[in-house]
DNA sequence: TAGATTGTTAATCGATTAACAATC
DNA sequence: TAGATTGTTAATCGATTAACAATC
């Protein structure tokens, strides 16, 4: 058993990836902690860190090899073949989901929509089957591994989650403005505009309170 | 001067305020730090030191007035009065944002949105003016405290954002798949959807190992 | 008063980062 | 070899949380 990667490394992994990525666009070799760090707007002790959780892939005195550490980060992410999606809700972000084509390009596969609305079972949407509810047990079985996205009213939210949790899923990714509570061992990312702009909205306060105070200072003085 | 509110602290701030709003619609008067902890899916005792860092706004063996940490709460944030909102770049996801209701429900205006494309300049998209770059320091100066929604490609994503710092921006929530750079003051959030997948790529790919272990063991004992 | 609950202290925990020996 | 850079240790920092005196 080897020593757990931490969740703020699970959750900059991606980043480095991306950096890697554009730098092997670039047709770059090699690459330095300090290099990937100031790319993806680290510290470089922390990218060595971070990588040190994966393995000794680097070489002193060299740096690491940009296609082998793209290989490396995206294993330990899980991004090797395909990864299945199941949307909960047909409403209108659901469907812009489903339309979406970055996920096909990004490896992923959606593989159902759920919703309640009889109208819309039966039918496909943006190429997607939607299936009803009584149906996340058989989806989740044929679709081990499957992330499910949340894009339900707040209200069905949780419900619909104990459902899908109940059916095998690990991974959640919620855009419903609520707190899910799930059992340990099950992952949820948030995704809330509402949130992060109110969150802005404080900074904003704040940067404007030091705006005036330079302003009534320079004035003053 | 009073101690500054750590980041964290702010990042829960507006969770406490969806919660405690849900509380206030159901006509509850009163809550304590551990119901509110509940609905916020957080521990009791950072309930009580995030709000203590507001000001001593409870009452011993009685708990907090919900309409009282509401009002305190919001102006922590700084939800008082309107927010001005400008979004850079006026293509899909700028547009679906200008339309988007939910701003003005929030206390959101958005003041204009910011354009290269001579086509759209000097028209409006969803009732939002178009306007040109030059003009990005005019619309910083007539909206002090306005936060910039950034909906750009990627590409040009970070000298939109050092133009909008130039002009005084101190809130950047940032759509645009790239790590900004930005000067010390600056307060920027990152919405990316393909991020969060990532992470939970990895958690989903950690869950299916245990979930496969378990079927072994469980066929094997 | 007795019970409840805050506000705050101090302990704990985990994450960050400087520093440097190892080594290419 | 000399210079560069990793991988890891240990120090530092900040955030979390248990515990409890204060007090309604």
């Amino acid at each position: 058993m080897s020593t757990p990667v931490p969740e703020a490394t699970v959750a900059r992994l991606p980043i480095y990836l991306r950096s890697l990525r554009e730098l092997a666009e670039m047709g770059v070799k090699t690459v330095s902690s300090n290099r990937l760090a100031e790319l993806s707007g680290v510290n470089a002790a922390k990218v060595r860190k971070d990588l040190s959780y994966l393995g000794s892939y680097g070489v002193r005195g060299v740096g690491y090899e940009v296609r082998y550490l793209i290989f490396q980060t995206s294993r330990e992410l899980g991004l090797t073949g395909d990864r299945g999606i199941v949307i909960a809700g047909a409403g209108h972000l659901g469907q812009a989901l489903a339309n979406y084509p970055g996920f096909a390009q990004k490896g992923c596969r959606i593989c159902a929509m759920v919703d309640v609305d009889p109208e819309k079972v039966g039918s496909e949407l943006g190429g997607v089957p939607v299936v009803g509810p009584d149906r996340v047990p058989e989806v989740m079985d044929q679709n081990p591994g499957a992330i499910v996205v949340v894009a339900t009213p707040a209200a069905v939210a949780q419900e619909v989650v104990d459902r899908f949790v109940a059916a095998g899923a690990h991974s959640i990714l919620n855009f419903a403005p609520v707190v899910l509570s799930v059992p340990e061992g099950v992952a949820v990312r948030q995704v809330d505009m509402a949130l992060e702009l109110q969150v802005l909205s404080f900074y904003a306060e704040q940067g404007e309170r030091s705006a005036s105070a330079r302003r009534v200072q320079s004035v003053g003085s």
